[in-house]
DNA sequence: AATTTTTGTGCAATCGATTGTACAAATATA
DNA sequence: TATATTTGTACAATCGATTGCACAAAAATT
């Protein structure tokens, strides 16, 4: 007799007259199951509609299927794209993600590790928040034995798999680039705060210079928060130097499209008289005009990798389990607002 | 004495002496249990550090405390932030959120709505696919009588609560705000897909030229996909006319950008010669040249809509709770590529 | 034919919290 | 003072699936 409403495997026994331990087993392919009795439990389990209960098989299991997701927002494509990438993988080996939003605010960043280990996922993919500077919170999920695999902001103390981009390089080639492109004096927006995404760039550049025998010039950098106003008073305070620059390369999309307004008011041909590179391929850019060129940070496969991390992390005994880190690399993609020529054929 | 690691209501009881229904009811501020008891109990949770098993209270008490969402995709600035109203809520009141994607693929819709049931969500909140015709699968949620919540793309006959955009009247207004800018000739981009919210923007446009006793002139209407490329190839269409139009009012801002492209690459002026709407308020149109004119389809407040409409239906009674439609007005974003001059004051 | 191994299933404990019922002690009421 | 009510806790069942152990029947081995 089906009771309240739910099936349970309890129903699906009494109808076939065994046990619900047989049907648990039959619906998990245990090999002590006759093939007969497997089908018989199948076919009853469809025709009862069962459904079957995760949260009465994780509590005895002690495994959910759940990992939780911690990102800054949800409303950049960065984040958004990587958690995409996560759930691809997770999804295709029936797992659910949850996802939580810290809003860079590192109480609520504790709140949701205490909600995510509550609700017993069975691990947690995080990118930590820009004012996250302790990280005891995340030592706990460690200390729980619980895999933790950290993306796009890294950190040295954690003992944890990490998948991050190398800024160094995006930077690097970004400003490559441009000098490619014949640039001679490059500027740089960078943040006045020192994350590393931050000061990894900043090497890129001032490297990158150094490559081509381009001295540095320190008024050329331009500290700022890299949002859209930060990109105009950095530009309208480069526009004010007695000789000008003919590149930005900016930390930021943002930063960037603050430059390209500025410059479009005073009339400065984009890329011609002054190019401009920023870095994160966020949507906008390809619609800009002109289009910005930018640093993609590969974010679906971030996300990717990082749940195949999680994953082999899950397999592997966790005694002699070593913490990867994964560095992926950017890609330029290169628009109108740096292309000034077709690019000539090297010198041999 | 403490366990594997994990620790317990049974620990903390053992602790005090005294049983772990009695701590389960201090930390649940059972009014029958003593503030001193309650007090020792939270002490000692804390010492111990306890971390509730949600999993256990979830399977006791049929409440698992998530909210499944299913949306197309995360990677769309609209489902992203429609996200973000809805989780701002749940998390409020405690709640935590499951995102699954559909892909707009219905055999995957089916899964999503399944693999939620089986995490015995407390409810479901969903945008159904481009493609999903029948909604079986969406009866199903209703009669194992969980709350389901639609939002954006409704449903006639699914006898369950809404939310959605008034597009006829976002349509409606976008038009009238071009008229006012003395546009005549207004063409209008619309999808060949029949789905209510194009149908609707389209009544939008019709009945606004309608009131402004401006006849209908069909070669003005251009079906496509409304994606960039189908922007373009409309527009360039709608050059080869004797008579250009002076104005185009895109059901989408990819349709609409590719429009201003096209008009760029003639060198037509916009707005002057041709103003430009789009709908959907992408983040993109703020940073095209012109910055797009946009109907903003309020997706953080669709969200927090829809997740309150999931909690009055938590609390209601269910046999005799009448499902809601909530009617969000949008709200017309006017940027360059529609204000050819300051609105002058309305004649009495 | 006797013994060992394999196969298929049942029994009962378990995961950790919740909750209806019971009951003694404390307090209020008559 | 006797009775009724309130207060504070304990007991034990329960949610639904999993799983170690037991054991009979069937098959394989000697």
């Amino acid at each position: 007799m089906i009771k309240s409403g739910r099936i349970t495997i309890h129903d699906i026994a009494e109808k076939l007259n065994i046990t619900a331990s047989t049907v648990s087993r039959a619906l998990n392919d245990h090999p002590r199951i006759s093939d007969l009795t497997k089908k018989a439990v199948h076919k009853m389990a469809k025709q009862l509609n069962y459904q079957p209960n995760h949260i009465a098989s994780a509590l005895r299991s002690g495994k959910s299927r759940l990992i939780g997701v911690i990102i800054p927002t949800a409303n950049r494509a960065f984040f958004s794209s990587v958690v995409r990438g996560v759930e691809e993988i997770a999804n295709s080996l029936d797992y659910k993600v949850i996802i939580c939003q810290s809003y860079d605010d590192p109480e609520k960043e504790i709140e949701t590790i205490d909600a995510l280990l509550s609700a017993r996922v069975d691990g947690i993919v995080a990118s930590t928040g820009k004012q996250t500077f302790t990280f005891d919170h995340y030592q706990r999920i460690i200390d729980k034995k619980i895999p933790l695999i950290l993306f796009d902001r890294g950190n040295q103390d954690l003992k944890v798999s990490q998948v991050v981009i190398d800024d160094y390089r995006g930077a690097y080639q970004a400003v490559k680039h441009l000098l490619d492109q014949g640039c001679k004096r490059i500027a740089h927006f960078t943040s006045v705060s020192k994350i590393s995404i931050y000061t990894d760039r900043m090497r890129g550049y001032l490297d990158a210079l150094r490559d081509a025998n381009i001295p540095i010039d320190h008024k050329l950098i331009i500290e700022g928060d890299l949002q859209l106003e930060d990109g105009r008073i950095s530009m309208e305070k480069l526009l004010r130097l007695k000789v000008r620059p003919d590149a930005v390369f900016s930390s930021s999309d943002f930063g960037a499209m603050g430059a390209m307004q500025v410059l479009k008011e005073h009339k400065i041909k984009i890329p011609e008289e002054v190019a401009l590179v920023g870095f994160s391929n966020e949507p906008f850019t390809a619609y800009t005009d002109p289009p910005l060129t930018s640093v993609d940070q590969m974010s679906i496969t971030m996300g990717k990798i990082t749940a195949e991390a999680f994953f082999d992390e899950l397999k592997t005994d966790k005694s002699n389990f070593i913490p990867q880190k994964t560095v992926l690399a950017p890609e330029l993609i290169i628009r109108g607002s740096s292309l000034k020529c077709i690019p000539e054929p090297k010198a041999i």
